[in-house]
DNA sequence: GTACGACATGTCGTTAAACGACATATTATT
DNA sequence: AATAATATGTCGTTTAACGACATGTCGTAC
């Protein structure tokens, strides 16, 4: 599947091209869009973020967050709060180019609710 | 990835359990929702759809197809149209099923997008 | 003091789907 | 005669989700 039009600049494209995000992806992305957090945080957040209806297992977790730092669209950051943390917490926080292609993906998922409404209504 | 909500009877939680659809099985039940279609319209329409950024491969097409007969979200049915049509066409319409299933997708494209609302207005 | 659940990170093997490349044939236009 | 659009299909590669497994800490209830 290709993400192009004629019009986009080369800087666009490369963002495009990245799409669709899975939905885990997504999630991902959207609990680290606010703040930086810990693996186990995201997989709460992402379990609110979606009613419940999303339970991240931790292969799928880990795999992504391992992935995501390989394409660096998270990085590992320093844990802000830890006072006195002894666990082996990793925080990570989305790069600029993360957060752009959390907002592309936001956009195109406006675009399918778009077209599938455009459908509904004239079907 | 689970879709169980407690409250959700039976029926439902079998539909929520085969979301998320891909992108590509999204835009092909999307573009037979208002008619029947044979594979090489779905291509065209989709790419429609999609203003033009999306354009399936014949494989993730045909792949798809068989998919979607295997699991009964679709079925074939008799070319209406085909006065004097010479050529191989397989025309394909959408199951109760399967038009459930996207309603079902519908609404959780629907629910993504108001997840991502919900936390770029809180940051 | 110990058992248990929540917190926390990670690996491994299996499976499902997208994708490009390739293959084939017909129809319409130039 | 050539080419582009129409039309369907297979095959091999790659990617990601997922459940199962493994390991360890921390707080609390018994």
């Amino acid at each position: 599947m290709r993400y192009l039009r004629g019009d986009e600049i080369s800087r666009d494209r490369e963002i495009l091209e990245e799409l669709p995000l899975t939905e885990t992806t997504f999630f991902i992305l959207l609990s680290l869009s606010p703040s930086p957090k810990h693996g186990y945080a995201m997989m709460k957040d992402v379990e609110q973020l979606s009613e419940g209806r999303i339970r991240l297992s931790t292969g799928t977790l880990y795999g992504a967050i391992k992935r995501l730092l390989e394409e660096s669209w998270i990085k590992r950051v320093e844990d802000q709060n830890s006072l006195e943390d002894g666990r082996g917490r990793k925080v990570y926080a989305l790069t600029r180019y993360g957060r752009r292609i959390l907002n592309a993906e936001f956009d195109r998922l406006k675009d399918l609710v778009a077209a599938a409404r455009q459908v509904y209504a004239e079907g």
